[in-house]
DNA sequence: TTGAAAGCGATACCAC
DNA sequence: GTGGTATCGCTTTCAA
């Protein structure tokens, strides 16, 4: 039998095979026209045979480039990253780069994981409260492209989120026209921007009126955390909880199951995302185009990344529009559901 | 030739400025034993002066080796690929891995791109029907380590996936306690093998029995796919329909809604994955163990990778165990759901 | 312990 | 058009 080719070919042994040189082979196989057809054709009749792939570590070192860029997100779980992140991918990979992704999450050794990752790339997108301002400002300072999503804005570096303060205002005055009067906020505004921007919004809409608003942290914005926080919240009744992501929400919707609460006669509750279970759990939520986030900073990371030098021009924010959904959790509406 | 405006220093500044050769600033860098802490730590000094960071085409090009693996998958819409990417991503990072992905989704080029990620790691997961099989078997036979996931078996290479056709068959089984006889299954066993797996239990369950199963492929696994494929089946009255996934199950509800069926009473519905949004909508399902699939993957990729070359062992199996998981949606049961 | 130098595998400039 | 070769930045013998 015949044996395992696996020690890959180099360019030599291409050049060697179509007897020619390694820069003619270098020419043909990336197709410049200063190449006979006659050699090109034999130049890719070697490198079939002998199943040549060029090393993407000589050619970056070459190059001066990677063509590849990466995205930093906290975490994966929740469809929101989730989405935001195949929205970048999708974009990129259209641009002609490799995504490399890194999960900040659990990690003790976050930083040096971004650092790393800053060298493995032409850019980087940076997502969310990864990594602090200090080490945003450090790799940009480098001259690397960067882009940040949903997140405080870095003198001098992209930013892209979702609108968070006006629709979370429109959303709490949607609530005040429900009547409800005591509202309890369920999130940790000093954990995300993008917290911190929806409990403006609702501090906003409630300025200046009766209604009493209330915070309480959490310890997280998934469902288990919710569902903790809101035993604690249903011990003050109040008329509604704005919950700063749609997975706290549903928690709370189970609490208040459990707690015999009728949602949302007895406690209106709202989420944020418009996650896939939100419609199925009439949850009155936000959406936002987390498709179009992800694309969006793969898109301009690129024209960062293919800028003349020179041409450098000022940093860019753009803020993406965000709607207000309607459902069931906000309160009695005229119409009666089934 | 135009000037580097922010070139990053490299080993032969840092060399320069403590005085050393880049020999010994490579060894102080890497905390080699052969230095002394003295000059260790005037090199350390020196880069930290310089900002230095190894380029990394140029160690991985030194190495052989790029100290990054990668995973493919179809798509990331839908929290099932999320999870297992996740998953994969958090292992993989902590055993020191950077992680590239590739969503082939709605490429025309995928089979290039694939080819092109495989330059660019040490290791490879391909995930479901991403590439034919000629794909992975030419990319395994060059040497790459790789590791299939919820994905027909192809020789020689290392597969996990998550159980279907048992657990398809109790689930088909619950069924028909509830007296289910006319069952659809929407889902095509074409399209994945997962899903040929899960009909092929259904299947089983129903032989010898007096029950009637019908096969509806479907455009799909999404919420949009299930609800039009679920204006056809609906027309035909059948007691149950065995979706291939909760989101095309999720659809079916819509649609049975939108026809003014009671479920379960009129219509029974299953579904397959276990979604947060199975849980609100009372659907009957089957969870499998998402994250653990993706941790497995990197798990195996890895021992694949650092294998001494010799001991390489027999390509490895496993099927992690999936369980059915009973909610309302399946028929009426004993108690009384509010 | 440290340094000199030989790769690693491409790209691209400069002659011919 | 092609070939020779310097270069990219680092790791790793091999000597000293």
């Amino acid at each position: 039998m015949a044996m395992k080719a696996l020690s890959k070919a180099t360019i030599y042994q291409v050049a060697q095979r179509a007897g020619v040189s390694i820069a003619t082979v270098s020419r043909a196989l990336r197709d410049s026209d200063l190449v006979t057809p006659e050699t090109r054709e034999r130049v890719h009749a070697a490198a079939r045979e002998l199943q040549f792939t060029p090393s993407r570590p000589a050619r970056s070192l070459a190059e001066g480039r990677h063509a590849a860029n990466g995205i930093v997100f906290p975490d994966l779980v929740g469809p929101y990253y989730a989405e935001v992140v195949l929205g970048y991918e999708a974009t990129a990979g259209s641009l002609g780069s490799s995504v490399l992704i890194l999960a900040t999450n659990g990690r003790p050794d976050a930083e040096a994981a971004v650092r790393e990752l800053a060298g493995r790339v032409d850019g980087l997108t940076v997502m969310g409260r990864t990594v602090g301002d200090d080490v945003v400002r450090g790799i940009a300072s480098t001259g690397l492209p960067m882009v940040l999503l949903a997140r405080d804005p870095v003198d001098g570096v992209d930013t892209v989120r979702a609108g968070n303060t006006n629709t979370a205002k429109a959303l709490a005055e949607h609530l005040l026209g429900h009547g409800h009067r005591t509202i309890t906020f369920l999130g940790d505004p000093d954990g995300s921007s993008d917290v911190a921007g929806r409990f403006a919004g609702v501090r906003a809409a409630l300025a200046g009126t009766d209604a009493l608003l209330s915070l309480v942290r959490g310890n997280g914005l998934d469902l288990d955390s919710g569902r903790t926080a809101a035993r604690q919240i249903l011990a003050d009744r109040p008329d509604a909880v704005v919950c700063a992501n749609d997975e706290a929400a549903l928690g709370v919707l189970l609490a208040a199951e459990e707690a015999g609460l009728d949602v949302p006669r007895d406690l209106a509750v709202t989420g944020w995302d418009d996650l896939l279970a939100a419609r199925f759990a009439g949850l009155t939520t936000v959406r936002q185009p987390m498709r179009e986030l992800g694309a969006t900073a793969a898109r301009w990371l690129n024209r960062r990344i293919n800028e003349p030098p020179l041409e450098n021009t000022a940093a860019r924010r753009r803020i993406l529009a965000t709607e207000v959904v309607i459902r069931r959790s906000c309160g009695v509406h005229e119409e009666v559901h089934p």
